[in-house]
DNA sequence: ATCATTGCAAAAGCTTTGCATAAGA
DNA sequence: TCTTATGCAAAGCTTTTGCAATGAT
């Protein structure tokens, strides 16, 4: 269920490199490195854990640089910043990710992704109605999973 | 369009001091007078902005009490913590508020809310299919406000 | 009288920034 | 060569916490 080849790798670094290249920024290997770092996570992340996996992978990429790249990768439209928690950022990929929204469990903290062609048609409606022009949008909602129903949580 | 009467401030002091005697915690005057804070602002704001609002009003509550509240706002149902911005959580009151939606604009920062009973019914829908037992949700569109079109962002 | 609450100041996180060094183009 | 990128360490923020004093029940 990836749903990602090598090939769609190679079209993200494409895009990302195109985009640098427009903003007169440079593709170095340390960009490249946190790109590929991002399009590895299937999940959601935060900035510390980035930096993790790209220790674990032996590549040496301070937490400066990993701040300073992040922004980028998002005006590449390839990195969606999603919902903080306890003051952290959380980050998830969007390169070859259609829009979806997150079911997430209170209890177990739990994110379900599903996807809706009626919630995305609605939205667009509604923006038109009010005259907006969309450009992404985030849909969250909280609960209760299957799991946790039956526990009572207090 | 204010939608909350005098009654309705009492109500939702009502529901926190209940709320606070529940839990074996204090219904004080600090307590009283940030959750007023909070009943005030019929926008989004930060803790900092509620402290602020306090003393202008001539109260002196601490930053700390501030943090030390607002979860128990929060769990008492009366409160909504929203998207965070620029490392700071944004909260919204939502004591005698239905669910809505937001439309934001990313160039002016302008946010437009709207209801649509259509969407809560798709959400509950949704959640119904994977087992969820929805607690509460948050629905985010980003894109360009009427007056932002025109304007071109860089 | 007890025990929770408050304020202060310090600490703790995450994130940003200044600056000297390294390295693309 | 010239300018941007990087890493380090320090600074900046918001938020949390320890502790003594205050206040609610």
């Amino acid at each position: 269920m990836s749903g990602r080849a090598a090939n769609g790798l190679d079209s993200a670094e494409r895009i990302f490199r195109l985009f640098l290249r427009k903003r007169g920024l440079r593709a170095t290997p340390v960009r490249a490195a946190i790109l590929q770092a991002i399009l590895s996570r299937q999940d959601h992340f935060d900035a510390d854990e980035l930096f993790l996996d790209l220790r674990r992978q032996g590549l040496s990429v301070s937490r400066a640089s990993i701040y300073r790249t992040l922004p980028l990768v998002i005006e590449a439209g390839l990195l969606n910043q999603i919902y903080s928690e306890d003051g952290r950022s959380l980050y998830e990929s969007s390169y070859g990710r259609e829009h979806h929204c997150h079911l997430r469990c209170l209890n177990c903290r739990r994110v379900i992704e599903f996807k809706s062609e009626e919630m995305d048609r609605l939205e667009r409606e509604l923006a038109r109605r009010h005259g907006f022009k969309i450009t992404a949008h985030q849909v969250e909602v909280y609960g209760l999973c299957p799991d946790c129903q039956g526990k009572s949580r207090d």
